[in-house]
DNA sequence: GTTAGCACTCTGTAACCTTGAGTGCTAAAT
DNA sequence: ATTTAGCACTCAAGGTTACAGAGTGCTAAC
């Protein structure tokens, strides 16, 4: 379909304008020691390329800029794998190299790294809680009549309610129950709790503890985990340096978009296959993402979960490094939390 | 010191330029119902006031605006105590209507509510866990060689850690560890739990456990509580809609403070008296702030802890109306709060 | 097929003018 | 002794014009 020749312009003005967000003409492109060719003859190859609908001019005689259509071709297939600086990787693994246990610190600092190694925002979906087993139940009392509550994961996670029960019900019957929960419960995922709560241990409790709907009903309205899991931000004001962004309308916009974090859930959820995944512009199919690139990779987790890290930046985007990044950081996240698990992960 | 008439221009160039984020004129003072002069005794006294300082011209032939000398004056001596809107307050109110036991969610949401109801940027720094006391520590196995730590607190505040301990130490040393902690520090506060781990506990663990220094390494690096609390914040994003903040290098350089979190401990630590207290600009003593105001509300907690609440905002600020809103909030903050301890609030 | 040359187009910038809001001062009015 | 009216002056903002620079498209020559 298009000759080398295209393919090498339709690169090298991709590439300088990802550099230097100015419209590129066809007499700064002939000047260039990859092109070889008059300004003339470069502007007739970037006619064709604007009639097929891969770059554009923004005004009757201004330079050519990439299309979303140009942008798509460009990461499908011009994409030179850019070798990252050593300074980079290390950067990456350094994270990795203390011991830490925490996954949210982990994945704090993930996203961290990610948004100062490139200047954009980024964006850590940590792990889904929902399918973590129970470990272990426990109940604290806190003062009469109110205790927390805490659950505790196959996988080190903590959650904690405090929850208040009518002063009638005794020390003795809160120790029972927990003693029932945890010969029941423990190895149920998270997300299937509430269901056996209601259903098998019900029938369970009433039968050893007076007073026992009061107590199941404190305990189950409680933990209920939220419907998503966190999201985890780093550089949210990194769009601030983007030359398209200086409009401050539309910066509103998308920092708007960001702070609700309401879309975000639809565009990160991990895809059905593991890898790199770009979204190019309107193809976010938000309005406020319109002049954004969104690049997704989801990686595996231990116990068939999935993670995913994206990095937010403008269209006019390093593709090649940021996907470069993601891929080295996917894989260093995926070990890292794979082993906060029991199972080994799953390549 | 100034005339009755220059307080009443003082105030109204004050208000109008709140309102309108317009340089104020003689004229349209003139032409308003309160002043009752022509313009050009207004412009005398106004030459007065700017020569007093407290307002000043942004050129030449300008109207006036209010110095920061200005805005000091008119919050010490000028301010009207506004009512607010019955809306506003139940708007307020309705946070507290339902039961909620989760410090994080209360502080959360006031600080949502804040921010939206102002149109500024508010912090809630919630309370400080280093005063809370022990209540119960536990320990639950995760895996071979790993397990996490829990302690509750008795103000229901969970701290939980992953920590990984040698693999010859046997299930049987863990729980014996874990009921001398217990029966060692329940009552200690968070803060001084490092020190006596090391000094009274290492002792009487040497006697009994294996290999307890390990043990207790493992236990007491993981246990130290981060040195500040969490700050929380509502509606980051809103100085974007602030005039002030058309300038995006300005915005740059406040949201950087804010996205850092570094300054603000400084500056909103709670202060020695309870009460509003408004730093004006400069007063900040960050470059950042030069244009904006910060009123703090600090009130008290159960158990002689303090809370604080804060509104950043541009110095031209809506200052009677955040200050009524903070002194409400406070006050709800503070029973609320209180209430999640076991003694109930001092007053 | 490639290139040189030229007319044409559009943006951005600087210079200029005009308008409107505002001030300061002075002299008259109260 | 205040207060006000009047007037000259200043400055920012907005509009117009002119112009340089970068770029294009087309045609004709190589």
């Amino acid at each position: 379909m298009l000759t080398d020749r295209q393919l090498l312009i339709l690169q090298v003005i991709i590439d300088d304008f990802i550099r230097s967000a100015q419209p590129v003409g066809s007499r700064s492109l002939s000047k260039k020691n990859e092109i070889q060719y008059s300004s003339a003859t470069v502007r007739n190859e970037m006619s064709d390329l604007e009639e097929m609908g891969f770059i554009e001019k923004t005004h009757t005689s201004s330079g050519r800029v990439p299309s979303e259509k140009g942008y798509r071709f460009y990461v499908d297939h011009l994409l030179s794998p850019q070798a990252l600086k050593q300074q980079d990787i290390s950067q990456i693994h350094s994270i990795f190299a203390e011991r830490i246990f925490e996954m949210e610190n982990i994945v704090q600092r993930s996203a961290k790294i990610l948004s100062e190694l490139t200047n954009y925002t980024s964006i850590v979906l940590g792990p889904n809680h929902h399918e973590n087993r129970v470990k272990q139940i426990q109940v604290v009392p806190i003062s009469e009549g109110t205790a927390i509550a805490i659950i505790v994961t196959d996988t080190g996670h903590v959650e904690s309610r405090r929850f208040s029960f009518p002063k009638d019900i005794k020390a003795d019957d809160i120790e029972k129950m927990v003693r029932i929960l945890n010969e029941r419960l423990v190895g149920t995922s998270l997300m299937d709790m509430h269901d056996r709560l209601y259903k098998e241990i019900a029938i369970i409790l009433k039968k050893h503890i007076a007073n026992y709907d009061l107590m199941l009903k404190a305990f189950a309205e409680i933990m209920n985990i939220p419907v998503h899991d966190k999201l985890f931000f780093g550089g949210k004001m990194n769009m601030l340096n983007q030359p398209e962004f200086s409009d401050i309308e539309k910066l509103r916009l998308l920092m708007d978009m960001i702070e609700r974090e309401e879309n975000l859930y639809k565009l990160i959820r991990p895809s059905d296959g593991s890898g790199i995944q770009v979204k190019i512009g309107k193809e976010n199919e938000v309005i406020a993402m319109e002049n954004c690139s969104l690049i997704t990779a989801t990686f595996p987790i231990a116990g068939g979960q999935k993670g995913s890290l994206a990095i937010l930046g403008p269209t006019r985007m390093e593709y090649s490094r940021v996907i470069s990044l993601l891929t080295i950081l996917s894989t260093d996240l995926s070990k890292a939390l794979s082993s906060l698990y029991d199972k080994p992960p799953e390549s």
